[in-house]
DNA sequence: CCAGAAAAGTTTTCCCTGTAAACATGGAGG
DNA sequence: CCTCCATGTTTACAGGGAAAACTTTTCTGG
């Protein structure tokens, strides 16, 4: 009754609507290839009423990546706060937790990091997408603070780290680290790697 | 005379051509938006003409990523040719190659490791993508042989790699390696990160 | 050397999409 | 109560992907 109750002509939440509708199409065909047209008839709604709450398609494919950035955010924080307590166990624990995010909603992931989810186009992506890396940002700083990172550049840090957790992310997806073919836990082996190179003081010769 | 012999009907190599044309636009737009049809009006066909060739634009998507493999692939063994003999000279050389490619031909790698390029729906561009993928494996392998490199299973050295090197690549494409941003060289930074944990034998605890 | 099949183009056709424009409706504030 | 504005709907149009049917070359075996 109380959330049921549907007006004839105003939907009441159509906004809310066409984002889960879309949501749904993604996380079922892992892309984004349906059109508004569907995702309209599958709200019940003409074909043009998603245009009185986006611009265009990309506006809403923007959307839930924004969206997207939004979650991480909350999966990776929560797997923070919840156990580790070591630098490096809150980087492999916020690694994992990227990379199940991923695998969970490979759609959402590609379309997160596509070039369709122009950070340049949506400033409320923007941020959500900084403030996601953001969470990795604060790890390392603390790690480095605490000594248990070596103290180089932050920023070449992140980038060898976010370059590993992405990477380890985009394989994962693809199927390709299945332990048949490769082992046991290989994010657990590739991990230590990064690990093992962010702690370790830099070599004399290179 | 030789090659601009233009038979009025029949093209004489529209096969090549629709790839140039394609290849191309893909270079142009860094994207694979481009229509089939703009596809046949460029090379001076008829909109139907293409799909004696390729049985759908998917098709001619993996055609192009297949000829992406290829090139990386040639790079890659390029740079390991001409230079390093160390095992590590050689992985900071490979992956700087497979990183300038990925920032020259933006849009062809993009669609390389997009879902769209279906590795499972063509044998040839499987193929292509693990040759290349080969190359990475046999560099390591030689490390591991020679004692540069821990000897730990070589799968998951090669997905820490591999995704060391492809998450960079997809960071110098969205200009977020730039120098200003994030000190000198950062691409070599993080490889070193890398080679760090790469080089080093396992700790005790985790 | 020639018939006819196969290959490679073209035209036609269909249905679908994104998106704009014009119109309709219903609820909220004066 | 009446009018305005946000939210829907209908209608319209310019494309695109792909199939089908038709045409023109080229190739191939007898």
């Amino acid at each position: 009754m109380s959330d049921t109750k549907r007006r004839s002509y105003h939907h009441g939440d159509l906004h809310r609507a066409l984002i889960d509708a879309a949501l749904a199409m993604l996380a079922a065909d892992q892309n984004w290839t349906f059109t508004l047209r569907e995702v309209a008839r599958r709200t019940g709604v003409s074909h043009a009423a998603p245009y009185k709450h986006f611009q265009d398609k990309d506006a809403l494919l923007r959307e839930l990546a924004r969206i997207g950035f939004v979650r991480l955010e909350q999966a990776m924080v929560a797997a923070l706060s919840s156990g580790p307590v070591s630098a490096r166990g809150k980087l492999v624990a916020g690694a994992q937790a990227c990379i199940a995010f991923a695998q969970h909603n490979p759609g959402l992931y590609r379309l997160m990091f596509s070039a369709d989810a122009d950070k340049a186009a949506d400033p409320r992506l923007h941020e959500a997408a900084m403030a996601t890396f953001g969470v990795l940002l604060r790890l390392l700083q603390e790690g480095q603070q605490d000594g248990s990172f070596r103290p180089a550049a932050l920023t070449a840090l992140a980038a060898a780290s976010w370059a590993q957790v992405h990477g380890l992310a985009m394989l994962a997806m693809n199927g390709q680290l299945l332990e048949e073919k490769v082992g046991p836990d290989p994010v657990q082996a590739a991990l230590e790697v990064l690990l093992d190179g962010l702690c370790q003081s830099h070599r004399k010769g290179h």
